[in-house]
DNA sequence: GATTAAATTAAACGCATGTTTAAAATGTGT
DNA sequence: ACACATTTTAAACATGCGTTTAATTTAATC
């Protein structure tokens, strides 16, 4: 943590001076983004990551500290757009008069697809690092996001809440549980499924239909009466 | 894997003779599912297990051959209990006239709950197992599931498809995995949610209470238009 | 161009894992 | 009681991990 040099976070040059090359640092985020999002943060060694970087092994412990710092760093990478995005678009339906489930799920899906802007596959790499942050149980990451979007984890239960108010606290938190399980293993085991799916259904299938499905499917169990 | 020990299959003696204590083979088991049930596999190593069994180290390799055919024979142990009766269940509902989709999710509660005879927490052991199979990728798992009980599992999508005659193919093939990543996350989860659950709403909270949330959002979520 | 500061490098450290080995202990059949 | 097979044991093996160190190279500053 405070292990980090100095300027390691120090803003501007991204890019080396007489080079076309990456930075150092930039070049470690990107591999490390990569991998950790197909094989999860566990599976995936520094070794790995700084031998496809092509980077030394020790630069991941001097530019971020220590691989936690490392894996903190490429979730904030996508955190810090997703978030504002979701929080706009919740604000978009709290003058809504007859709000539906659908219609809050439904306001993920803009700022998912923005992700796309960070990476080519940004959508579909975000949700595989939420899911292995869930499934593998990385304290830290639950814990700074809570503290750095909690507000907004908050304003998304309350809408959930006024289009069901049927629903107890007890039945709305388990369903909110059941919905990030159902989110996050489609995410996990997103990739296999989506191959079989492909040489099951001779189409096309892509993270967004998966989001589609998925979006139908959790708003069916949370309304459930 | 064709590493194990001739005899370590042998069937009877599964006591010792002249003692009060239970066998090698039977302490790692027991000490195994009870760790791996809690940690997960990768999280539980050899040595904490043989430990806390009271064996040496060496024990298991020379008994169950490797780690993954531990894991196995303590995932088997349940599998071979569940799987027919579940069948059994499943055989039950192929004259119901008019099936529903919470019929078939509920003919799970009795082969889950018969798990209780096995240990006192049969229940919760092993869809805890299950969850840590598919959320850490046990492949070797998946395939002697898919071999041991893939008729099972077939009728099972069959009389989900007879529930939902409107659902195509591939709904119901998504559908039915957030429905397995609801339930997987649960049980991964379940311990430190019962926990939340327990401190939030002032009251009990059990294996069955969750189970019961938990078929009745997957029902709403699968039959949903 | 000399002097600092920053970044990169190769090597080692310390630790933990699953597995194997070979000797000792225990049990079994005659 | 002997001979043999089975089991248990302590120790080492081989590998992989994140991290640290100390020396070298590169960049920036005066």
């Amino acid at each position: 943590m405070s292990n980090l040099k100095s300027h390691a976070s120090d803003a501007p040059s991204s890019v080396r001076a007489s080079s076309n090359k990456p930075s150092t640092q930039k070049r470690i985020l990107d591999t490390a983004e990569r991998l950790f999002a197909r094989e999860g943060f566990e599976q995936t060694s520094l070794r790995q990551i700084t031998q496809e970087a092509d980077v030394n092994l020790a630069s991941v412990n001097y530019h971020f500290g220590s691989k936690k710092a490392l894996i903190q760093a490429v979730v904030a990478r996508y955190m810090d757009v997703f978030m504002p995005a979701l929080d706009e678009e919740l604000r978009g339906l709290d003058d809504e008069s007859a709000l539906t489930t659908l219609q809050v799920f439904e306001a993920f899906k803009l700022p998912l697809f923005s992700l796309n802007g960070i990476h080519k596959r940004g959508t579909e790499r975000f949700l595989r690092l939420l899911g292995f942050a869930y499934s593998e149980t990385q304290g830290h990451l639950r814990r700074y996001t809570q503290s750095a979007f909690g507000n907004v984890l908050q304003h998304l239960l309350a809408l959930l809440h006024r289009a069901n108010p049927e629903l107890s606290d007890e039945e709305m938190f388990w369903r909110l549980h059941f919905v990030l399980g159902a989110t996050v293993f489609a995410q996990v085991s997103g990739q296999a499924l989506i191959e079989i799916a492909r040489a099951e259904f001779n189409h096309e299938v892509n993270i967004k239909t998966v989001i589609e499905h998925l979006i139908v499917f959790i708003a069916g169990g949370l309304e459930r009466p």
